[in-house]
DNA sequence: AATGCAGAAATTATCTATAATTTTCACTCA
DNA sequence: TGAGTGAAAATTATAGATAATTTCTGCATT
């Protein structure tokens, strides 16, 4: 953890984010500057600093003079991040994969394994993104990566507000057949199953406070 | 303009955006807090809140306690938002065209004469953006629709440096040829050429300060 | 001439204080 | 009972001041 390193602003988006994130604040829900100040032990300047960072992520939006508070979301959004990174990965995947060696597919391949032995959402999200992130970083495109950074983070939010807590094991043919394809040298085969993976929402039945289930979606890949 | 309504913070980022985009200020120059305060006539505080929203656009880089400056690019970028741009305003079209409506694709239509007309960069560059903004918009997926906007500032930005000041008429085809497709209701024909479009990378001799000739790249769609 | 090293100047990051705005809530009056 | 009203409290936004860090500059040394 390079906290020393980081300016506190930076410190305190980077503690809110995770807490967003992992449900812990409620979406909608308002973030007040000076309490944050308060609990970070800190003024309320690099606290809208970290604001401004939240919301450049799609984490919180802020209207002025009336404060920021953590978005929220619906089923239309998780469609639209789902498709997005669809999009985006399978651009990334395309221009990583004459860069993918052997060791990588076989980190990917690990990586593969945890997330089927995970028994929580959140190992399981961690095990993901470690997945995609290797097959994507040799694209060697900045920007791009970064972009699809905060459509992880995004997805992970709708993943951890459906699957609250119970979660069962599930074997990932996807991520196996993309390392196949891949280990082939068949990277359309691979994006294009990427392409689905990623689109794929699940669907779970929820209960609410009131007593009622509906249904929560998530983006399971 | 809604100059009054918005916060300093957002007037002082739209504005240092602007001169960023235009060229005004060179790429790599430093953006110091106290002399931007002085400028705007406020305190840093805002300065840096714009700094972050700078930062998020990818038109500036901050190193901690080291000051902010002015992103800057290369050829491996223009290829980099040419390519994002194509994969996202295609998923932004597909989810469009069954909203289109005969009165938008006229609009559009206009929008593509003026840009023909456009005896400028700038004015091409407005009317282009106006273009690809009215056939996007109905997709109604926000989070896409602003990542888009965040890239059409970075190609405009690309726009300007190599095209300064020269800027010879052209016809655009390809605007004519989706709107055509748009109106038959192909619209894998029309995401297809905006696909090849948006990816069409111009290159042109511009002399440097040096004397010397060097090429420069941008997108031209 | 090049290199390295003070010390000074400039700049960033943060804190404390103040002004402006919004929200809350008790209270009046229909 | 309930809608409207108007302080009071809470909160946001900005300003001014301070501490900490970096960059610059000139001079001594090799």
């Amino acid at each position: 953890m390079a906290s020393t390193e980081d300016t506190i602003a930076v410190r305190i988006s980077k503690e809110l984010a995770d807490r967003i994130i992992s449900g812990a604040i409620e979406p909608g829900s308002r973030l007040r500057q000076d309490h944050v100040a308060e609990e970070f032990n800190t003024s309320h300047v690099p606290v809208r600093e970290a604001f401004r960072r939240l919301e450049a992520q799609g984490l919180a939006i802020s209207e002025p003079r009336r404060g920021v508070r953590v978005a929220s979301f619906d089923l239309g959004e998780v469609r639209e991040v789902a498709e997005m990174r669809a999009a985006l990965e399978v651009l990334a995947l395309r221009h990583a994969a004459p860069h993918l060696t052997a060791s990588i597919l076989d980190q990917a391949e690990e990586a593969t394994k945890a997330g089927d032995k995970s028994r929580d959402v959140r190992s399981w999200e961690e095990a993901n993104r470690t997945f995609h992130r290797l097959i994507l970083t040799p694209c060697n495109m900045p920007r791009l990566l970064s972009t699809i950074d905060d459509l992880h983070a995004a997805s992970a939010r709708f993943l951890f507000a459906a699957w609250r807590s119970e979660w069962e094991t599930r074997t990932d043919q996807d991520h196996r057949a993309i390392l196949s394809a891949l280990r082939q040298g068949n990277t359309e085969s691979a994006a294009a199953t990427l392409g689905r993976h990623v689109q794929w929402i699940g669907q779970k039945p929820v209960k609410t406070a009131s007593g009622r289930t509906r249904d929560a979606f998530a983006i399971v890949g």
